[in-house]
RNA sequence: GGGCGCGUAGCUCAGCGGGAGAGCACUACGUUGACAUCGUAGGGGUCACUGGUUCAAUCCCAGUCGCGCCCACCA
């Protein structure tokens, strides 16, 4: 016996721990079927479950499953992410936290590093149990961590391969220095803010004319301590003569000159500009080609150092530029100020005010790599879903600069390069092999040095469709899996990580990592704003299954998930599925009651009562729809779809009009109704299982006895089409529109709902005979009606009057209601009737139309002029006989 | 400055060249033994605006207005 309710909590773990003890996340050997597998993006070791990984998990956990239903061999590949700078921060915090000083520097590098592992062990991944929780159902077997030693291994040898390649190299440019965590980062995690600031305009006296300046403007004073040049157009008229000249460098007193280069825009400020090579990184190129020195004048902290004037060393980037304006300003320099707003660039980690900084990098060529994973997206060799990806994609590949991979963090992976007394680079796979090379390139021992440098995060993701696999060895594994199938992620992460493994994916293993990509939206709030902690607009998604169950998110996530728009999510809409749920429970238990039940060589095919032909065709359109729509991952109409066939078209129609057949004294009508009413259910199961995996289960087991299996290993509903009978389905509409017709009629003349009316049919021929006396009793039951007889003579006026095709059914009421409220009633049908009438009428009285329209829509406004015309008459008729 | 997306019922959103839809909310009624986490019925929309294409436009095209996002080095 089904309990009342459904219990969510403790199904879910019960089941979870059965599903995953039976092995059935690991990969089936299918025959014939091609295999199916996902990566999944490994979530950072550091993180925590929140709405965006709810629903990029649950849209990958529905697919797979689905396609383990499939018949598949599926692998959804799980593992977690070492996330550099945000797991070493977590662990600095910690030291702080602990009062260390000096935080990781007073541990060292070793000691800090095993403290980083230490916490990984005690607090890490905790992630990877919350997952479990919605259900997800990767092979937790072969879970892959990107600093285990598999990975590592993979990331040496394409750091080495790419080397070789010339892919990688070493370079002294600018890159965007974050003060705060003392690291470089890449483009990508820059964050440009819009700030109010302000442009100050600074002049600066020309050499050996007194009292003339030249007069230019900045947004960051403090770096014309490191000037070395001022540029101006080669066009501009204003500031011709001054071409060659020298500019006495105020503070400084440095002589640096004046330069014409297209760069500096006449329109622009007041038309020079000042160039400081180590601080811009416009100037640093406009330095380059003039030759201009490039003078650091901060250091890795932003302090200003030892190459200013000595008044300003040791000063805070922000604390000089107060000082230098103030300083400026003494010296009448300073002639303008003015309010401005600009793009402040910001670490999108620390937050703090990003420097363009003179470092040694190292750098990956990805303009070389980005031209396959250009071409295998126009060739469609990998497609984005939706489509209008592909632009952002293709913007970005088109102009992708060198990406800086460089990073002075400790934790992550160390650059496998060494190098010699001399400053020599051995780039080798192992110290070993460096020891080697050095060896040979010495011809003596030497003592090596080991790059400082950390990998970026991203270089160890870009690799993960093929590490996990086991490349660089050649396993089974990635010649069965690879190219992965589908790729499922958000459009945040398209650079940072779905063209590095297109980039790294066509370098290493020559074909594409995924065949598809399927990208999502993201989740916000009701309002439309962006979850985040600050705002203190977060939902927490394990709290939203402790409440609803897993189940009830799960679906709510999928139903809102339409392609190319993001999710406002709102609790309300959880507790909405979680009816869902309950209803099918309910469902359950009602079967159960009445002796539904999967009878052995059930053919639904081979039904005979129109009601059973009808809903076996109904479940086949339905299973069709929701292939259909999952295979074009389109979730939101896959699980709308089957919310709406499970709660409308099974529990509201057919199983209130099954009620009479399930207790008929015909005991072949009886048994096929239990029949099919379970049938249907367990197809209902079977089709909701991917996005609803527990209550299903559940309920698999509990009603039906788990015949062959879980459903988590049962097969896809496979129905032919051919179950669909159009005469079944003429029969149920019939039936349904006189029982909504006759219910409509009584609400709106407000018959009492107990009164049970008398129902006589006129003008019914012997089809409508046939399925009154099919369906009389459900008729009855559901429209509260009590005697139903085939009129004989004139109809009666003083009755409600419905008409339903060619008949017209009359129920006497005169004592319950007012006959005039009907006439009104009857009135306005005829009104709107006349209304689609008169609008058919004018299409088909244009010529045009009629020639030029498709014939099969000609014909069908034909047929639908004759059928209102019809009922309205009818309706006429019926009106005329009450006034 | 470039690119993308979005304006459809009070709210959240589907849909899409030929009869405007769902869920929630709202109104009325209902103790019909699966379900009140329910049932039945109902109200509510010049499908942002303006032009164009078409026999026919909410849907296609162009423009306007409003909103959001991404990219970009603008002093």
């Amino acid at each position: 016996m089904l309990d009342k309710t459904y219990q969510p909590a403790e199904v879910e773990a019960k089941l979870y721990a059965l599903w995953e003890s039976a092995g059935l996340f690991a990969p089936k050997a299918a025959d014939g079927a091609a295999p199916y597998c996902i990566m999944m993006p490994p979530p950072n070791v550091t993180g925590s479950l929140h709405m965006g990984h709810a629903l990029t998990f649950t849209v990958q956990d529905t697919l797979v499953r689905f396609h383990r239903m499939l018949g598949r061999e599926t692998l959804w590949q799980p593992g977690m992410d070492h996330a550099g700078i945000a797991t070493q921060m977590v662990v600095e915090r910690q030291l702080a936290a602990e009062g260390v000083e000096m935080g990781r520097r007073a541990l060292g590098r070793d000691a800090f590093v095993e403290r980083v592992w230490e916490w990984k062990a005690e607090s890490g991944g905790m992630i990877a149990r919350q997952l479990q929780r919605i259900g997800a159902s990767p092979d937790w077997s072969r879970e892959r961590f990107t600093m285990d030693e598999g990975l590592s291994r993979a990331v040496r040898r394409a750091f080495v391969s790419l080397y070789r390649k010339g892919l990688i190299y070493r370079d002294k440019r600018l890159v965007n220095w974050d003060c705060k965590l003392q690291t470089a980062v890449s483009d990508l995690e820059v964050q440009q803010t819009e700030t109010n600031g302000h442009l100050w305009h600074l002049a600066y006296p020309i050499e050996g004319e007194p009292g003339r300046t030249i007069t230019v403007a900045t947004t960051r004073p403090e770096t014309m301590l490191g000037d070395t040049g001022v540029a101006v157009h080669p066009e501009d008229e204003r500031f011709r003569d001054l071409v060659g000249k020298q500019v006495i460098l105020p503070l400084v007193g440095r002589r640096i000159p004046i330069v014409a280069d297209e760069y500096s825009d006449p329109e622009k400020g007041t038309g020079a500009v000042k160039i400081t090579p180590a601080h811009d990184f416009n100037d640093f190129e406009v330095g380059r080609r003039h030759g201009l020195e490039a003078i650091s004048i901060l250091d890795e902290h932003g302090r200003v150092n030892e190459n200013a004037p000595e008044p300003y060393r040791g000063l805070d980037r922000f604390e000089a530029r107060k000082r230098v304006l103030a300083d400026l300003e003494a010296q009448g320099v300073l002639v303008e100020t003015e309010q401005h707003r600009h793009m402040v660039p910001h670490g999108d980690r620390s937050g703090t005010v990003l420097e363009p900084f003179l470092t040694d990098q190292w750098y990956c060529d990805a303009a070389t790599l980005a031209k396959p994973a250009i071409e295998a997206v126009e060739s469609g060799a990998a497609r984005f879903v939706p489509k209008q990806w592909e632009n952002t994609y293709f913007e970005w590949m088109r102009n992708i600069q060198p990406w800086c991979i460089s990073r002075q963090l400790w934790w992550g992976h160390q650059i496998p390069a060494w190098y010699g007394p001399d400053g020599q680079v051995f780039v080798e796979e192992s110290e070993e092999a460096a020891q080697e090379a050095a060896r040979v390139h010495y011809g003596s021992e030497v003592a090596l040095v080991r790059d400082e440098d950390v990998l970026d995060t991203w270089f160890s993701s870009g690799l993960w469709p093929f590490s996990t696999l086991g490349w660089p060895e050649q396993t089974p594994e990635l010649a069965r899996f690879y190219p992965t199938s589908v790729l499922v992620t958000g459009f945040d992460i398209i650079f940072f990580w779905v063209a590095r493994m297109m980039m790294m994916g066509l370098e290493f293993m020559g074909e594409v990592p995924f065949r598809e990509i399927y990208i999502h939206g993201l989740v916000r709030d009701e309002k439309g704003a962006k979850m985040s902690k600050s705002k203190g607009n977060v939902i927490d998604p394990l709290g939203l299954i402790d409440q609803y169950g897993a189940d009830a998110l799960r679906v709510s996530i999928l139903a809102s998930t339409a392609q190319g728009r993001d999710i406002k999510f709102g609790e309300s809409r959880v507790e909405g599925y979680r009816n869902f749920v309950t209803k099918l429970w309910n469902a359950a238990r009602f079967i159960e009651m009445n002796e539904g039940r999967l009878a052995s060589g059930f053919d639904p095919g081979a039904c005979r009562t129109p009601l059973n032909r009808w809903i076996v065709g109904e479940t086949a359109k339905a299973a069709a729809a929701a292939t259909e729509a999952l295979q074009a991952y389109r979730f939101n109409e896959a699980a709308l779809g089957l919310y709406h066939f499970t709660w409308s078209t099974y529990c509201d129609w057919y199983v209130e009009l099954a009620k009479p057949l399930l207790a008929a004294e015909d005991a072949a009508v009886r048994e096929e109704t239990r029949a099919t009413a379970g049938w249907v259910l367990a197809q209902i199961l079977h089709l909701l299982h991917p996005m609803a995996p527990f209550v299903t289960e559940e309920l698999w087991a509990r009603l039906f006895g788990a015949p062959g299996g879980m459903l988590a290993a049962a097969s896809w509903p496979a129905l032919d089409r051919a179950l669909v009978d159009e005469d079944a389905e003429a029969e149920l509409s019939w039936l349904t529109r006189a029982i909504g017709a006759v219910r409509a009629a009584r609400t709106e003349l407000n018959v009492p709902p107990g009164a049970r009316l008398r129902l006589l049919a006129f003008n019914a021929d012997a089809t409508t005979r046939a399925r009154l006396e099919r369906h009389g009793e459900a008729l009855a039951r559901l429209a509260r009606l009590g005697a139903i007889e085939i009129g004989e003579g004139a109809v009666p006026g003083n009755a409600l009057q419905v008409v339903v095709d060619e008949a017209t059914l009359a129920m006497p009421v005169a004592d319950v209601v007012d006959l005039a409220q009907e006439a009104q009633r009857l009135r306005k049908e005829i009104a709107r009737l006349e209304g689609e009438i008169g609008k058919i009428e004018q299409k088909l009285a244009n010529p045009k139309f009629v020639e030029r329209a498709p014939a099969e829509v000609v014909e069908e406004q034909r047929e639908r002029r004759v059928d209102a015309e019809a009922t309205r008459a009818r309706l006429a008729a019926a009106l005329a006989r009450i006034a």
